[in-house]
DNA sequence: AACTCGGACAACCGCTCCGAC
DNA sequence: AGTCGGAGCGGTTGTCCGAGT
């Protein structure tokens, strides 16, 4: 069985595309339209990968790409939405106008990854394990950048290996199996459960489940966060249930639109009333 | 001038989702 | 309901280039 190969390796080009390669592949776009990526380079006669065509085309080719000089700005709303988001780049992407995954991925990779670290070590973060007893987390002890998220699938919406604080397993996984068995959907938290509960607990749940219910604004009730961050300590716990509670479903994120809010999908926006909304009761308090 | 090293970024790869059948 | 192919995503790798020695 299988299936077919995007494209046979043999006889293929890689590597760094030309100028030559590029025009064939604008002059095919531009004549006969995106789409049927694994054809293209065989009716535009590339010899390219249809991956590689449309990779290509997204981030370098394509009308309107900015390239290079990311603004400060611009780096401070990454930052934001990443602290936000995780490393959903596309979604991210989508905030910045003109700007790719590709580019935004490799600058987090290259600069602001540091940055947010050397932020991190100014203002270290304590697990909510490690407050002393009848301490809260304060919003001066999270930082501004917050720690790398764990992996989020940006279509799936769904928490890989998300790693909760063993003081809190109990009560996640209780209220996410009563949301799950109130669904008809199955999950494979129940079994996850069941088998691992070590302090490093790797929880592999479908966070559709606990967002589809109303009951996900319960959980709440799971994290110490007194209604006020988004994060319960930032690397455990990346999709927080908080932003649902608050209207900005993760999932809605990708079809979010809203004439009221100062960016929009691939619209032009504002960086300073940007920054308030994220800063404000119904944006994300994401500011230190 | 030659070499090494590290940063930046372009491209590739594997996985997943989703729609069509 | 199950399978398949198209498409998209994020992680990783490869390559280039400039700075330092």
């Amino acid at each position: 069985m299988g299936r077919r190969p995007c494209c046979a390796k043999e006889g293929l080009n890689r590597g760094i595309w030309t100028a030559g390669e590029d025009k064939i592949l604008v002059d095919y776009i531009q004549a006969h339209g995106e789409g049927k990526w694994r054809d293209l380079p065989q009716q535009a006669g590339l010899k390219r990968c249809g991956k590689s065509c449309r990779l290509r085309w997204l981030n370098y080719l394509r009308p309107g790409i900015k390239r290079g000089n990311i603004s400060m700005d611009e780096e401070e709303l990454i930052i934001r939405l990443h602290n936000l988001l995780g490393n959903r780049w596309s979604l991210i992407a989508g905030r910045l106008p003109g700007r790719t995954d590709n580019e935004i991925k490799n600058h987090w990779n290259t600069n602001l990854s540091k940055k947010v670290q050397d932020q991190m070590h100014k203002t270290p973060v304590k697990r909510p394990d490690e407050l002393e007893p009848g301490s809260e987390m304060s919003k001066e002890e999270s930082p501004s950048g917050a720690k790398p998220h764990p992996v989020i699938r940006t279509k799936a919406i769904r928490c890989t290996r998300v790693i909760l604080p063993t003081p809190l397993i109990d009560q996640v996984a209780d209220k996410a199996t009563s949301v799950h068995n109130s669904n008809s959907e199955t999950s494979s938290y129940s079994s996850t459960r069941q088998s691992n509960f070590s302090s490093d607990f790797l929880a592999d749940f479908n966070i559709d489940d606990l967002l589809v219910s109303g009951e996900a604004q319960n959980l709440d009730s799971c994290f110490p966060l007194g209604g006020e961050k988004v994060d319960c300590y930032p690397s455990d716990f990346a999709l927080s249930v908080h932003d649902d509670a608050e209207g900005i479903r993760s999932e809605g994120l990708e079809n979010w639109r809203d004439d009221d809010e100062p960016f929009q999908p691939s619209g032009s926006f504002d960086f300073n009333s940007l920054a308030s909304f994220l800063d404000s009761e119904d944006g994300y308090n994401l500011d230190e």
